[in-house]
DNA sequence: GACTCATTGTACCGATCGGTACAATATCGA
DNA sequence: TCGATATTGTACCGATCGGTACAATGAGTC
């Protein structure tokens, strides 16, 4: 009870990175254990609801990173188009300039998104609204708001998809800038 | 010899069905079997290769859909505004308002795509290059058709991860009159 | 040193994985 | 009708799947 984890976060960064490349049906606890270097003991140890407490826990983890780099910076009432450029900083970073890709977001594709609707969900949805509060702050009317954040994340999502197919990082900044560009306008 | 094939069209798309919802990893043949009422023996004289091969038809007989249906449509060169829309009506079909998820971007996501890479690419190369000659033929210079020919299909495919995410068709309906709107504009 | 309790490795479980072998059955042209 | 070929069902293969059991080890407290 006194020890709080040794290095929980690293832990689930590692899991996380093989969920990211192999899907939830392609990560296998095998695949998971030769990420981490932990065998099935330590796993189960930790997560003793297996595979799904471990994707449960890599996609709170996530969504952790974004409320706390992405979500709190948005909701900054005094200079919000700073906390806009925190965000696609963080996005920028985050998803190492389109390497890597959205984890939640690939979940939403196929039938995992059963398990996990409910957080794939609410991260997408704060994600928008969020975004969408600051921009409403900075001047744009809450109708128009809307739709520049709803086109802004779907943007970058679109971009780690088309980043990932033409393997081609200037594809996903280039997206960013764009979007950058479109959120600048008044 | 004589036979050309009963109805193979139908059977790529139930196998497709299967790809879409599961994942090349999830997808088992199992799985395939029960969604087409083919057994291992019928699917293994079908595709010798086993899975692999199923998947590469699949993606090969969606390429050729999109060839059909909305890439021949973008060359139309006398009236490329009529090709955009075909487009954007044929795409809105396939994709089902934002129901179904594009097999392709989702294979791209994960190690599934080492598999299918130049499949993978060739698809969405076409698909931006005939849309950016499209625009250039409907007045834009060819620098500005290649930026929004990669942020009208950059946009497609986010929507149909966040159609997926809300489980809300709209979400993909309107951006599609965005992308629209932002192609029609000069 | 002794007592906890967290952590780990290993053996094992039944189920399912992708794939193969092959005999039985349709379907066809001659 | 006959022979060739296309199609199918079934039994089976070794490997791997996610998960469990449990004894051995580790480290910290008293």
């Amino acid at each position: 009870m006194r020890r709080i984890a040794p290095d929980r976060d690293q832990l689930l960064a590692m899991v996380a990175e093989v969920f990211r490349e192999h899907g939830y049906e392609g990560a296998s606890i095998a695949l998971i254990g030769a990420a981490t270097g932990l065998g099935k003991g330590s796993l189960y140890h930790f997560f003793p609801s297996g595979k799904e407490e471990m994707a449960g826990a890599v996609i709170a983890h996530i969504d952790g990173w974004f409320e706390e780099n992405v979500f709190v910076p948005l909701q900054d009432a005094s200079e919000p188009r700073v906390g806009i450029e925190r965000m696609f900083e963080a996005t920028d970073r985050y998803f190492r300039s389109g390497r890597r890709v959205c984890l939640i977001g690939a979940f939403a594709l196929d039938e995992s998104r059963d398990l996990f609707a409910k957080a794939i969900k609410s991260y997408f949805t704060r994600w928008v609204t969020h975004l969408s509060e600051a921009l409403t702050r900075a001047g744009h009317s809450p109708a128009k708001a809307d739709e520049l954040a709803e086109e802004t994340v779907g943007a970058i999502q679109g971009a780690l998809t088309l980043a990932r197919a033409f393997d081609d990082t200037a594809v996903f900044s280039r997206a960013l800038q764009r979007a950058r560009a479109a959120l600048s306008a008044n």
